[in-house]
DNA sequence: CACCACTCCTGCCCGC
DNA sequence: TGCGGGCAGGAGTGGT
């Protein structure tokens, strides 16, 4: 499941080999994701400069001067540079080519995106509503805590809510409430200033420990299936229900909260 | 406005 | 062994 970690993995892998290249061509073999991929791609694009590569939360945006390519991975997709004359493999829906290399869009249960957008992609409105980048310097417990004053909310949730942080999912915010020992269940307002920072600085820890993680597979996204670096970090309790605690050994719990599995040590995490 | 449930989709795992 | 059912999840959408 990509999350802000492996988009970013992702970013690195594939900027290189990309970035200053110009477009040849757009193969679109399946336009059924989230939502239909847009007509018209290829003339659009063909002839235009891929200038960089960035990242919002969970979207790759392409710039290309004139306009930008929204990409989103959902939750099964992924992304790999290759030899554009290869066979396109099962789930391959999406090829933007670049002369002899292209990237290529792979996701089986196209919850993800391709989007083009002209003029400014901050103003975008998938883009715009996004909260707050947690690798940012503004990110922090002072942050956190101003911003949780009037929030009901349990903690959880709110940390996976993109609008307030962008790019947190299931994963990392079960990872990062154990790092930082607070129960998920925990309203948001009830957070101490202490908490708080202790939260925000697990949060960053947690994600920037997965791009390490990853970082190592970086190569792996020529030619190969792009996802190999995403789950080789040990989870302390993401789908570890029912088995001891890394640290203390006490049974990790499940439950469901947001719609959402739950995984915590209810020793650890209070 | 804040929050919640629902929804999309397919691979995978479990039980029979 | 094969099949059906349930589950997983990002995040937009619409209801309360």
């Amino acid at each position: 499941m990509p999350e802000l970690p492996e988009v970013e993995i992702t970013r690195r892998g594939i900027a290189p080999h990309v970035e200053g290249k110009t477009v040849t061509r757009v193969v679109v073999r399946d336009r059924r994701l989230r939502w239909p991929v847009p007509r018209g791609l290829d003339e659009r694009l063909s002839g235009l400069t891929l200038l960089r590569v960035i990242r919002r939360g969970k979207y790759l945006l392409l710039d290309f001067g004139t306009g930008w390519l929204i990409l989103h991975l959902g939750m099964s997709g992924s992304l790999r540079v290759t030899d554009p004359g290869s066979d396109p493999k099962p789930h391959e829906h999406f090829d933007l080519v670049f002369g002899t290399i292209a990237l290529r869009l792979r996701d089986p249960r196209r919850f993800g995106a391709v989007l083009w957008t002209s003029g400014d992609v901050a103003a975008h409105p998938l883009i715009a509503r996004l909260g707050i980048e947690p690798l940012s310097p503004e990110f922090s417990g002072t942050w956190l805590h101003a911003n949780t004053r009037r929030r009901r909310a349990e903690i959880k949730p709110l940390l996976m809510n993109a609008a307030i942080v962008a790019g947190v999912g299931n994963v990392y915010a079960n990872e990062s409430l154990f790092r930082a020992g607070i129960s998920p269940r925990t309203p948001a307002a009830r957070l101490s200033r202490a908490r708080c920072d202790k939260l925000a600085h697990a949060v960053a820890e947690t994600l920037n420990a997965a791009i390490d993680a990853g970082g190592s597979s970086l190569r792996d996204f020529v030619h190969s299936n792009g996802a190999s670096g995403w789950f080789q970090q040990q989870h302390f309790v993401y789908d570890r229900a029912g088995k001891p605690c890394r640290v203390c050994g006490t049974t990790i719990g499940l439950m469901r909260l947001g719609q959402r599995s739950t995984f915590w040590c209810r020793a650890c995490q209070r």
